[in-house]
DNA sequence: ACAAATATATAAGCATTTTATATATAATGC
DNA sequence: GCATTATATATAAAATGCTTATATATTTGT
């Protein structure tokens, strides 16, 4: 398991990039992907999740339809305009910011 | 500049990796130091590094001793062999933790 | 003299995450 | 038939960790 440390401030670009590849996801699904392509290595949780999925709702990211599969309800989040170019913005980020780190984290004393 | 989201959770890292390769640093030399190393892209802030490094020695990962350099008072900070062992395990988490995530956010649509 | 760099430190406030809790349906194993 | 697990969304209190603001004092360069 990846420490939980690590990953703050990681989750929104998680959550913007899968949704950029995948057109659309509801919540549970979105936690399911991360587990499987992590190799059970990251694993959501819903109270982390879903307020972040909300915000990004609020900031015009996201939006949301509902559907129902049989009885039970399931949102679906779809990028806008804006998540789709934000999304690019913070995937690049993250690389940058792990060559910046490496820079910091990799020599050894002399 | 290096979003600050996401360095969230690498700071205790960073310290401890910089303490495990140059010996003793104090507060000051630290920020210097990860500036350098980073080209610029990270800078500390005092109010992050200093209760982070007053944690540190609280739970017995480094520990300090007091230099004067004419009346100016200066703190250095050691690792303790805990400290030392917990640098390597976390800078190699840190890794790990970048492998993973790059299985997360390379994927692109088919 | 004055400004900038050196040096440590605390505290209020903010954002984010964890943990706990609530609710309900569908599928699977025994 | 019944229980457990998986599916599914959501909120709220508490903890964590960082930013911003503030305080204080010395040394160096001009």
């Amino acid at each position: 398991m990846i420490s939980n440390d690590l990953l703050k401030g990681t989750l929104r670009t998680i959550v913007l990039k899968l949704l950029a590849d995948n057109g659309r996801m509801y919540g549970y699904e979105i936690t399911k992907r991360v587990e499987e392509l992590s190799a059970g290595k990251i694993k959501l949780t819903f109270g982390a999740l879903y307020p972040v999925l909300h915000k990004l709702e609020a900031d015009g990211h996201i939006q949301t339809e509902v559907e129902y599969i049989g009885k039970r309800v399931r949102k679906y989040y779809t990028l806008t305009e804006t998540g789709r170019s934000w999304s690019e913005r913070k995937v690049d980020e993250f690389f940058d910011f792990v060559n910046t780190l490496t820079y910091v984290l990799k020599p050894t004393p002399a």
